[in-house]
DNA sequence: TACTAAAACTGATAATAATCATATTATCTC
DNA sequence: GAGATAATATGATTATTATCAGTTTTAGTA
């Protein structure tokens, strides 16, 4: 019985095409890719690849949202990136020659299309908007990283927090009734380490902001309701 | 009269090339990109592009070193990276179509190539090894700013501040007899930035160090006196 | 060389966030 | 659905780091 996670085999109807860095491909080189391609599904909490391994190919994710954390000596797990559907993963290790320095997890039932390092190579080697496609990836990826480092040094725990809620709206946002729905499974503890807190700090400033009115909970639904507090309250002077 | 600084003006000769994105051109190829590049000077303290402002081509440093900084809503200056000879500049914001999102100024005195826009756009496209080296690149840059996030979740000031020195022993020691001499200019106030951290609280960890032995001063100059000692401080447990 | 400004340093105090302890509520498993 | 386990939440206390104030040193400049 076909479950309604269930996507189509084919890369030319994959519905994050679009989004990924195959979008210039004609029909023709997709056909290829398509044929290449394994079709993986992980449940939730399965890993795609473990730090400290070598990297075999590329993973282009169809459907579900996939953590990227990195482990300190005393086993503190960190949140460095998160990959959803249309994303790559494993593109940074792969074209440094290094081993991965980071483990992805599956944060849902998530179905990832991997693609042999070979293949890819050859394919950045001639498809040129594939290469640059990936460069832009690369190129936005630290961006956000970059941001983010910016951002420990000039704004407080509670300021992050609302940068960080104001990001997942963009990336997850579902709009609705009560608000704007973060659409994404998370943790107070992931959060926490994602903008680099304890997880009971975390939650008191979510407390906070729950009382201001700026974001609202129903189960493990967080909500945006007053974007323009958040912004205020990030420290971001539109 | 030719200053000591004065460089070969051909991309053939630049004692960077090994280290840079055009290592596997041959020389008709390289002869190109040197007729059209166009060498600058920038004296300590110049800027080479402002955070806001549209990209309009890359820059090679073949000699010196740039800071990267962003600037937050308060005006704190935030160094998010350091390039050196070798390193290309702009490379980021050049593939994603966006505004710089940062602002590189001269550390020292320094000697880049600037190269058009339109060029090496051209050339990504001709040469795949140009691609694949600035991928490369870039997988490092983004490598190398998520491990300083982590750091920040991960390590507290103390820690950060011994992992820096050691990086910066990796990217611009040199040996003396003294130690490991750490060849770049940089105030306290600018350290203090990079480790995310208030130059004051920078100050007193490095008097520390001091009394511990583990490195020393003399003017200026930073030495590296035990190596071990600091990847002991800084919890990297090799 | 003297003057000025900036950078480096030191101490005292305040603010922020971490840690520890514990209660409550969800979630998973049988 | 009961019991176990994990996640969330709140309070009290401690540790870390930032801020403020002031001094000394260094570097730049007339």
């Amino acid at each position: 019985m076909a479950k309604h996670t269930d996507l189509p085999k084919q890369c030319e109807s994959c519905p994050s095409l679009k989004k990924g860095i195959f979008c210039d491909l004609e029909n023709v080189e997709l056909a290829e890719v398509s044929n290449q391609k394994v079709v993986n599904t992980y449940k939730k909490g399965q890993t795609l690849f473990v730090q400290g391994n070598p990297p075999f190919g590329m993973y282009c994710i169809s459907q579900g949202n996939i953590k990227v954390t990195q482990t300190g000596p005393d086993g503190k797990e960190c949140i460095v990136r998160i990959a959803t559907s249309g994303d790559v993963l494993g593109h940074r290790s792969l074209f440094t020659e290094q081993y991965y320095n980071a483990t992805a997890t599956a944060l849902d039932d998530a179905k990832v299309c991997f693609i042999d390092k070979k293949f890819i190579l050859k394919l950045v080697q001639e498809k040129p908007s594939v290469a640059s496609n990936l460069l832009g990836k690369l190129g936005r990826d630290l961006g956000a990283a970059e941001h983010r480092l910016s951002s420990f040094y000039q704004k407080n725990v509670r300021e992050r927090l609302a940068e960080f809620l104001l990001l997942l709206k963009e990336s997850h946002g579902v709009e609705e009734e009560e608000g704007t729905l973060l659409d994404i499974r998370l943790t107070r503890e992931e959060m926490a380490s994602i903008i680099g807190t304890a997880s009971e700090t975390l939650i008191r400033f979510m407390s906070e902001l729950k009382q201001e009115g700026l974001i609202a909970q129903s189960g493990k639904k967080i909500y945006i309701k007053d974007e323009e507090g958040l912004l205020n309250f990030a420290g971001i002077g539109y």
